[in-house]
DNA sequence: ACAATTTAGATTGTACACAATTTAATTTTG
DNA sequence: CAAAATTAAATTGTGTACAATCTAAATTGT
């Protein structure tokens, strides 16, 4: 037990956390890129299909990210034409985000991606489950 | 159960753990500020601190990252005075990287980071190390 | 009502992260 | 041994991510 083991990388949870996240993204971009998606656009589109409409402040909240990810995000996701951008008319500071036809079907090709990621991933049921947990509680800690 | 429900934000492992993982990262900031490195310099930090001396392939497998992250990266420590890049006598395609009489000083100031990150996130041992086991499990999924 | 405050997004600047390509050095092969 | 293939880093280009700041609109306090 050295003084100093507790900064060996094989210590940390982050480390295999931090790894994990970017190997897993990284492992859907043969499946996004037929879609012309990123993974933070595909997440983004998920929350539209079921939304259908949301401003930017509730759609940052649902996945954790500012305004300055996702205003030049939304942008291009406009560009492609799968939602688009209008300033609220009850309050003009808020901006709403309304998926398009376009984008609403883009849906019938995204639903093959969860199937075939499913299969790079050998963990079972209850493993899944208790990792969705922890994580869920880690999120929660964080947030305070 | 709707044929969409795969597409959901909650069905899926990938976005609680891309979450999590940018949030502990987020949290590492007011930690590593003081030190003057960012998270990614920090795990770089921790494979010189163990081994002094590594090659860019070495410390790319180890970190799980490229020479396009990395060679940034380095520069910068380096003229932060943390390492020192050298070509490698024996084969000059090979950049060794050196820890300093400085970058070893900082990790004086280093050990007291995982104690204090430690308090911010309260899983017991148990569920730590089944989370640590089953992205282990993940990654070595991933990378078949 | 109106100045002060708050709020929602946009902008700016810095730092990854990675695919794809390039360059230079070393190995392998015919 | 010389051409072909491989390898290690560097470079280029795109896309996040986030802190900090800015701007305009709405709300609050007096």
């Amino acid at each position: 037990m050295g003084k100093y083991d507790c900064l060996k990388l094989e210590t940390q949870l982050c480390f295999p956390l931090y790894v994990c996240s970017k190997e897993i993204i990284r492992k859907y971009k043969p499946y996004l890129d037929p879609l012309g998606l990123t993974y933070t656009q595909y997440i983004a589109m998920m929350v539209m299909w079921e939304r259908k409409k949301v401003n930017v402040k509730e759609l940052g909240e649902r996945l954790y990210l500012d305004s300055g990810t996702l205003t030049p995000l939304l942008k291009k996701m406009e560009e492609k034409g799968l939602v688009r951008r209008e300033r609220s008319s009850e309050d003009e500071r808020v901006l709403d985000v309304v998926i398009t036809d376009e984008g609403m079907a883009l849906r019938e090709e995204a639903v093959k991606v969860p199937m075939a990621m499913k299969s790079c991933v050998t963990l079972n049921m209850e493993e899944a489950k208790l990792l969705y947990d922890v994580l869920g509680k880690i999120i929660q800690d964080i947030r305070e």
